[in-house]
DNA sequence: CCCCATCATTGGTGCGCACCCATCAATTGC
DNA sequence: GCAATTGATGGGTGCGCACCAATGATGGGG
């Protein structure tokens, strides 16, 4: 008998900072374990989209697009390298900056990592209807871009 | 010279998920920073909450309740207990129980918990007006209503 | 030409969260 | 009554993330 009901404190679910909290969780969770099962991580997945959209960075430059410490970015880059998802290569122009480039082997793994996404997105919003995800979305896209990235970027 | 565009890529904002994840992140912090001025984390608040909600629990039942482990569950009323927001008491009718009330300091901590929680919506909702934030609350409300099992333990 | 800023890299720190095991007290089933 | 179970507790582990200090290589401005 499940007596000790399982239900969420309403003083919490009031609040929309709560949901978003705990959804956003959920889904950063569910989409984590998915890249963990190929040996990466949430910011493997950045690092391959920036490539992927504005080309070719600095390490400096992925750090700051990504609001990423750089001595983390090492790191990514690290273990991007090792499957051969990017390449390094000095910039001639200037020998301190590394240039990061996305190999075709990592342009396939970034495509399969947004299935994977795609795949979260239908599990977490499966209560929603495609109306509801699009509207979702844009009140999303719209709290994002006002997020100020002192910490959290 | 911000040649370095500090756009997001867009293969990252494309994804819902993505959008849910960071928002959440930063929902979560901003709560998590403000509670930590008082020396309190996230499980503290949701303690107190479920207390205030359903009354007096045994420490086996909080657990059950929000799905957090026993053992986890003794350091947070500790540190509850600590500054007299809450009381331990043993259940006389099986006295291995311990049974956790909220105390009126708890209560008051509470209400001031929930001000800085609205606090923080309001500065991460900032681009939403009452309707949209509505729209959103909604939403998140059911999706939180679907999260079970099946993704996210 | 030299000093200083920039970049990449290494190595380490601290926090929050989840989880697990061993122990002890108390209760329940047989 | 005794054994198995349940509840509380203490102690410890590992992961992810953010952050920081030190170092060596390079480039640019005075």
């Amino acid at each position: 008998m499940d007596a000790t009901a399982r239900t969420t404190p309403p003083t919490l679910t009031a609040h929309t900072v709560y949901l978003l909290s705990r959804t956003g969780k959920a889904a950063r969770g569910a989409l984590a374990a998915r890249l963990a099962e190929q040996g990466l991580r949430l910011w493997h997945m950045a690092v391959l989209a920036a490539l992927a959209d504005f080309g070719p960075h600095a390490q400096r430059e992925l750090a700051d697009r990504l609001a990423i410490d750089p001595s983390d970015v090492v790191k990514v880059v690290d273990e991007l390298a090792a499957p051969g998802y990017v390449e390094r290569s000095r910039d001639p122009a200037d020998r301190r900056r590394v240039r990061v480039a996305l190999t075709p082997a990592g342009r396939t793994a970034l495509t399969g990592l947004e299935r994977e996404t795609e795949a979260v997105r239908d599990a977490v919003l499966a209560p929603l209807d495609a109306r509801e995800r699009a509207t979702l979305h844009a009140l999303l896209s719209r709290v994002y871009a006002g997020l100020d990235g002192s910490s959290t970027p």
